[in-house]
DNA sequence: GTCTATAAGGGGATAGAC
DNA sequence: GTCTATCCCCTTATAGAC
């Protein structure tokens, strides 16, 4: 809608890195996310061709490379873009309410994250299962960080006698593990169930039950 | 060893697909399904090279492809050779003794698996997580089929009360997913525990925990 | 059976017109 | 800002000498 003041070239808008950006700009950044998104998830980095990413994106070879300077430049930013977003649930747990609900309500969280983002899920789980070759500063830096923050958290309510005795870092990893699971080894669950199943609801139930059943005093 | 009888050319020995292998031969081909385990295991299908194979097993790339006709027939073969093993642990979870052992040793040999064959899971999980294009068929056939099978033999302990109530093929993709994750997130995990941490034995205790808690009656 | 050389094509990135 | 054309390397696979 009405924007006279966008004719404007150098833009007065500024993006998270700094580099200020006409709307125009913005629009096509947000194509390339999205069809980089789609294509590295689905064949991991080696796998993604830039054919692949424009045509996704509605737009040609050479022009997606006015926007990104390589390849990589567009892995690096759409994942450094995403890890923010992924880590949003965990960041959220915290020691308002019950610990126990607490705890099942992250599992949910992440269940929902699966079923909404599956792409996002593979995108990582491609990235961490190569090596995590583009991410090791992120793991070793932002995401240990705030796994021993919620350890500490989580060992708090052990030790007050909240939840049952249990090591704090592998029921984190155990959370990912099941939740991601389903998106990640989507092909493998409709194989086994078939492919009109939706295997959420049963999911959940039974996710929950055995996080309760561990935890509960 | 004395084998005067393998400088016959033609062998009489028989490989499972039927071909005839001389002593050379079966050799040579073991080296090439080494190294392509490796290689395939590291950088996915896509990823994978053959120059990266053929240095890999120490032969040149087209000593390689004088044994196999393509890359996609050494992924192939090496897919199919190991999913035999890959599902033996599920295999041998049967009716004898208290099914709360049989399911926790289970639990055992696949968490034994992915700490001695990382490579063989990352496999599987770079294919299943790329859509499982090379495997649809093993996974909706002799996979499928051995889920069902169990489940009902899970589905019967939970009738006759010997454990607590559970979805069976949630439960056993649950074991699934918690074991291949020290094998195929490796690097996520040695990021937040440090890189000198060998996760397994906590593993094991929270993943007995996790099961005894879930299941005992 | 194994090698060197090379064909054939895919894919990342750039040049230069518009 | 966007396009067509193109460069050049990497990778799969084959030809043909030894």
């Amino acid at each position: 809608m009405c924007c006279n003041w966008n004719s404007i070239n150098v833009s007065m808008r500024q993006e998270a890195n700094g580099k200020a950006q006409t709307r125009i700009q913005k629009e096509k950044t947000a194509k390339i996310y999205a069809a980089a998104l789609s294509v590295f998830a689905a064949q991991g980095y080696r796998g993604a061709t830039l054919d692949a990413i424009a045509l996704e994106a509605g737009m040609s070879k050479p022009n997606l490379l006015y926007y990104f300077e390589s390849k990589e430049t567009i892995h690096t930013a759409l994942i450094g873009k995403l890890m923010e977003t992924w880590l949003d649930p965990l960041r959220e747990l915290n020691d308002d309410g019950e610990p126990l609900d607490n705890i099942l309500d992250y599992v949910k969280r992440k269940l929902e994250m699966s079923r909404n983002y599956p792409r996002e899920s593979r995108l990582f789980a491609n990235e961490i299962l190569q090596g995590a070759p583009h991410i090791h500063h992120l793991l070793s830096g932002e995401l240990k960080q705030l796994v021993e923050e919620k350890s500490t958290l989580i060992q708090h309510w052990v030790t007050a006698g909240k939840i049952r005795n249990v090591d704090p870092v592998h029921l984190i990893f155990s959370i990912w593990s099941l939740t991601q699971h389903y998106a990640d080894f989507d092909a493998q669950i409709h194989a086994v169930l078939g492919a009109d199943t939706d295997p959420y609801p049963d999911a959940e139930d039974y996710l929950l039950t055995l996080f309760s059943r561990m935890l509960q005093v």
